[in-house]
DNA sequence: ACGTTGCGTTGATGTAGATCAACGGGGACG
DNA sequence: CGTCCCCGTTGATCTACATCAACGCAACGT
């Protein structure tokens, strides 16, 4: 996992100015319910980059000097115990935004699972365009209120799941959010590796394996090739994942 | 557990307008960094109550009509498996907030653990003030962002934190908190149950209890009468919740 | 073509914490 | 002022998942 040097021209492609008006996720995040002129004011500031997969995109504890939003790819974020135990705490697609810090600093790490396009926006304006649009701020309110949200029923699922019921939650989840992207529900795509899924869910990668297996002897999904898992007793992994 | 019904007047004392001025938490939440005016709305619009220990205040699912700060006493919130299993997101103290909600539905119960005093406010009439102060919508936004961190550090706990670390980190947690509140840092006070303490970490009444008494042999910490934990090795104690 | 490496899977065994069970003390209440 | 009940604690046992170990396979470089 090398670092990602954002100085260093060849860790990313050109930096464009970002078409904003073309954007494929523009009605999914930060950018959704902009005025015109907003999205131009957003557009000046942003800046568009392509980062390889298994790359740091920021790291914890850094000075938080931006904010991002994820337009292609698959990003993860995670917190370190000093002894290298590691905890995922979400998974970014397209159209998902990163980079809320609490005192100026980064509280997880971001990393790239898969190659990836980013929209970069230098923090301090972000500051100052929520000052002069307060929509703009409203939206980034309501983005932080549901990845709250979502963080909840992460804790319940770490605090009180079986790794049945996590596996099952975590598929239909994946899912769901495909749906919400305007992309089909099943096949799921699981671009993330086992060992990646294990430290989302809080298991090991022996046990995520082995579960994976399980649901596929009693016929509730199948694994197919690239990555890609078949639901096909969807009301079965919905009764598992709530402990029915 | 009896619901808290807002229209019975026997479960709350008197409504009275309340005088934010004199607010003894104002510093601590939402009303801080308000100016005179944006203050005065906000009175406008608060109601206080007080609520006896193990009261529900809303439950998960219901159409999120307030937001809350609590003034004094302790309050739980927490996430429910349809088998009864329980998941305790977090505890509010005097100058917590609470009531954010996606879909305009609260995501997850409140009750109180001991008496409480809170402040009430409707949630269509904070909108509009948001709108009309941009530096309240900015205050709501960036206690958003704080829970949000602090979330995550609970995921970390739970996925991936032994019982000992977990006890050792929530003590510590606490503590700091009181500090914040400009309350002592010790002894602690822990006002919630063994079972309280165990939803919220993910473990069994037994297991708190027993990493308690190991605690204690361990002459790290002391059980004082009331609840009060009195921390006698600090290093250790961080050492241990970091797993070092 | 052939080692190397990383990932996923499966098997054998270990263990932290859950579960089941019992008991003691304090507060509420008749 | 006894009785009940809830809560915290401790002990004995169980088990879901972790740990340790081995192996197959695909991607990759040489």
């Amino acid at each position: 996992m090398p670092p990602f040097d954002l100085a260093r021209p060849g860790s990313l492609s050109a930096l464009e100015v970002h078409p904003c008006g073309a954007c494929p996720v523009r009605s999914l995040t930060v950018c959704a319910a902009l005025e015109e002129e907003e999205l131009n004011r957003l557009a000046e500031i942003v800046q568009t980059q392509r980062v390889d997969s298994n790359h740091t995109i920021f790291a914890e504890g850094d000075t938080a000097v931006n904010m991002y939003n994820v337009t292609a790819g698959t990003v993860k974020l995670y917190k370190l115990l000093p002894d290298g135990r590691r905890q995922i705490t979400g998974f970014l697609f397209s159209g998902d935004f990163m980079g809320l810090s609490v005192n100026d600093r980064y509280a997880y790490s971001g990393e790239t699972v898969t190659a990836t396009s980013i929209c970069r926006f230098p923090r301090r304006k972000m500051d100052q365009l929520m000052d002069e649009f307060p929509k703009l701020q409203r939206r980034l309110f309501s983005l932080a209120s549901n990845e709250l949200a979502a963080a909840q029923d992460q804790m319940l699922l770490l605090g009180r799941k079986t790794a049945r019921e996590k596996i099952a939650s975590f598929l239909l989840s994946l899912s769901q959010r495909a749906v919400r992207r305007g992309q089909k529900d099943n096949p799921v795509h699981v671009p993330m590796s086992r060992a990646d899924i294990a430290d989302y869910l809080g298991l090991t990668t022996e046990t995520v394996s082995r579960t994976f297996t399980q649901l596929k002897a009693a016929s509730m999904i199948r694994l197919r090739e690239g990555g890609r898992v078949l639901i096909v007793d969807r009301t079965g992994l919905l009764d598992m994942a709530e402990g029915a």
